[in-house]
DNA sequence: TTGCTCCTCACGTCACGTGAGGTGGC
DNA sequence: TTGCTCCTCACGTCACGTGAGGTGGC
């Protein structure tokens, strides 16, 4: 139990930690762990408490935390505050790069499914396929929207039709169907904004007439559009793009 | 919607691009976006495609690849596989990340909880936490094992019980305590092998005799002991702590 | 004496950021 | 002419890794 004054050695240390000769040096370098012994020949040498202390660093470090900031909570006189402040700082740090990495993580699965379905594969595909995932968040976004809506109006124009049968009172449902029509020629209008159309043949983005927009045939993600650059008819993949935002 | 031949400067590209003029610069010097023109006073020009490899360069970099990947990316003629075998790669150093990033962050709540707890703060006190916290997953493994077999025992224990109330056999449940005593005694050995206790005043990590540990009082977390660095008597800490792996 | 470890420069990594000092283009 | 933008060095960032060339300690 009484270890009594052994010193160790740069190599010991980093093996007791589990980390290179190089780190320990470094440690030295950027005073956070300097030696309290120097051998005649002028090397390291550590005591127990050193290597106490070269465990918490890497403590400190696994949990994110910078030397710069690992230096400040070993030295700081009053330390309950300042160690607060960064462990609350570097979760926060720690939160957010854990939802980019999952949107990375998301993002590469998007692309990785979309590779798969395509048979001929170039630059322009590839290109086009980037565009879409990136966009595909909002897209969805639009479309929830604009799915919620339709909803309310199936309803409206389900309520007043039951009425109507149940009741014999039609007035509501004309009212409503009158209503309900204006109000989904806005509805394709203020998606029609948002979206724009990839042709499967020359992988061109455009935006059609809302007249042919309005009035395609159309399944859950695509369009039966005529290309705007190549003329090619049929069903075009639907993708976001804010109108005068273009580029 | 027919862009003239107009070009972009760099400036133009950046901005288009939500990127800095010297990223956009910083990719012409790794050849991975080389302007297709240059002005005579040796100003870049970009054309309408250079943008869009620009995009896609952002969209690769988003999602996590380096500037070498993305370049054999860009100019393979086989792309298909590439680009496939290095999303697959991309996906699991992402995933890999989001482990240690979530680890990072329950490291993090966890100090967190041991810091609030406490009302005196040393240095030497947050050495003990660091290593209760590092532990923690470990000792909680050891002490799920020891949970089951617990009760297990107690399933037989009342099995047996249950048999000798309701029908009268006693026999197996005196074979079953028996047993069960020695291999409780066995349970709490290989136990004690892998735990070691803090003392609450002066935070020596400590391991008592396995007779003191065995009959001593104890909570899910603490055991009521002896310090044998300053001899305080009360609820340690429990921590893991393999037997001959002290340091 | 022979390995093995350790020492100190000093440069490399990665994707840029940040001046310095000079110029092009409206 | 005056801003504004752009140009090229060249060094800084961050936590070390990687030799080079030399030495201590058993």
């Amino acid at each position: 139990m009484v270890t009594a004054m052994s010193k160790y050695t740069t190599g010991e240390m980093a093996k007791l930690a589990g980390v290179t000769v190089r780190t320990v040096q470094y440690y030295d370098s950027r005073k956070i762990l300097v030696p309290s012994e120097l051998s005649e020949g002028g090397r390291r040498l550590y005591s127990e408490d050193d290597l106490k202390r070269l465990k918490l660093i890497c403590f400190l470090r696994d949990i994110g935390l910078q030397i710069n900031s690992i230096g400040e909570i070993l030295s700081a006189p009053n330390m309950e505050n300042v160690i607060g402040l960064m462990l609350e700082q570097q979760l926060s740090v720690v939160q957010e790069e854990i939802v980019e990495k999952q949107k990375q993580q998301s993002n590469i699965q998007a692309l990785q499914r979309e590779l798969k379905t395509g048979d001929k594969f170039s630059l322009q595909k590839l290109d086009v396929i980037a565009c879409k995932v990136k966009n595909r968040k909002e897209l969805n976004q639009i479309r929830g929207k604009v799915l919620i809506f339709g909803l309310i109006m199936e309803a409206v124009e389900i309520a007043t039709l039951t009425l109507g049968i149940v009741k014999g009172i039609w007035f509501p449902f004309f009212v409503a169907a009158v209503f309900l029509l204006i109000f989904g020629v806005f509805l394709a209008k203020y998606f029609y904004h948002y979206v724009a159309y990839i042709c499967p043949e020359c992988y061109q983005v455009f935006r059609p007439r809302f007249s042919e927009f309005f009035f395609a045939a159309h399944t859950a993600t695509t369009r039966k559009l005529t290309c705007k650059a190549c003329g090619h008819k049929g069903f075009c993949v639907e993708t976001y793009e804010e109108m005068g935002k273009e580029q």
